[in-house]
DNA sequence: ACAATACATTCCTATATGGGAATATGTCAA
DNA sequence: TTGACATATTCCCATATAGGAATGTATTGT
């Protein structure tokens, strides 16, 4: 088996550097895929292409106006992975803590007791 | 050609739902591979190999203690993904705002003009 | 040295892409 | 309707897995 499928899983889906690339440009500003072309510098096929990927797991949003359609980021939509990597900001926020702390007791001297956090 | 290799991507390494799940049973507390096979229920070959894929993105940190290997998740690379998403937060919050503000209105009466994009 | 335990790696296979090229679909202008 | 423009989809192919099975390696105990 290979790994699951990106449509169904925002993390899969913001795990291509492009797509990446193509929600920060659509973040709070609507373009058309032209502009998400020229700005990109990838075909159009494989923009729409990922276009297509950041739809279904309702990462952007389209409206068509004329010809053309215009793209914007469904910011809400990474909530869950901000949420899930904030999950761990504690045990790294120790870990800083400790390093620090270290850090602090190597260069005052070795006698005040740290008391952080 | 197919997705960039996980192995020099963390986003691509959580994009694993296994993945995410090693990582949050690692979370804090060192674990022999035995008790994550037990507890993620894979065979240990899996688990080996998404713990390699782990390793290779720093994502957790391995000390042996006699035969077994102590894993452990390191937090702190899960920080750029954090800061990432997180530059989004503004825009979801707004989006929120927006909803939160169109539901009160509505609550409150319509008498207020609507001026939204 | 030899056996047992705990992991890691390799081989194999089915599947999921991502990009390029060609083509299809949708919308507007004349 | 015809033509041009803007996007989307399909076809083809090379590559990156993820899991299963078998095997290799490291460490401890006797």
């Amino acid at each position: 088996m290979a790994r699951a499928a990106t449509t169904s899983d925002p993390f899969n889906a913001v795990a291509e550097p492009r797509r990446r690339d193509i929600l920060a440009f659509l973040a709070g500003r609507e373009r058309s895929v032209s502009e998400i072309v020229a700005a990109l510098g990838l075909e159009q096929p494989s923009i729409s292409k990922h276009l297509r990927v950041l739809r279904e797991v309702d990462l952007v949003r389209v409206r068509r106006e004329g010809r053309q359609k215009l793209y914007r980021t469904n910011a809400v939509a990474l909530r869950p992975l901000h949420e899930w990597t904030g999950e761990f900001e504690r045990f790294w926020r120790d870990t800083l803590n400790r390093v620090k702390e270290r850090a602090e007791r190597s260069t005052a001297g070795a006698s005040e007791p740290e008391s952080e956090g």
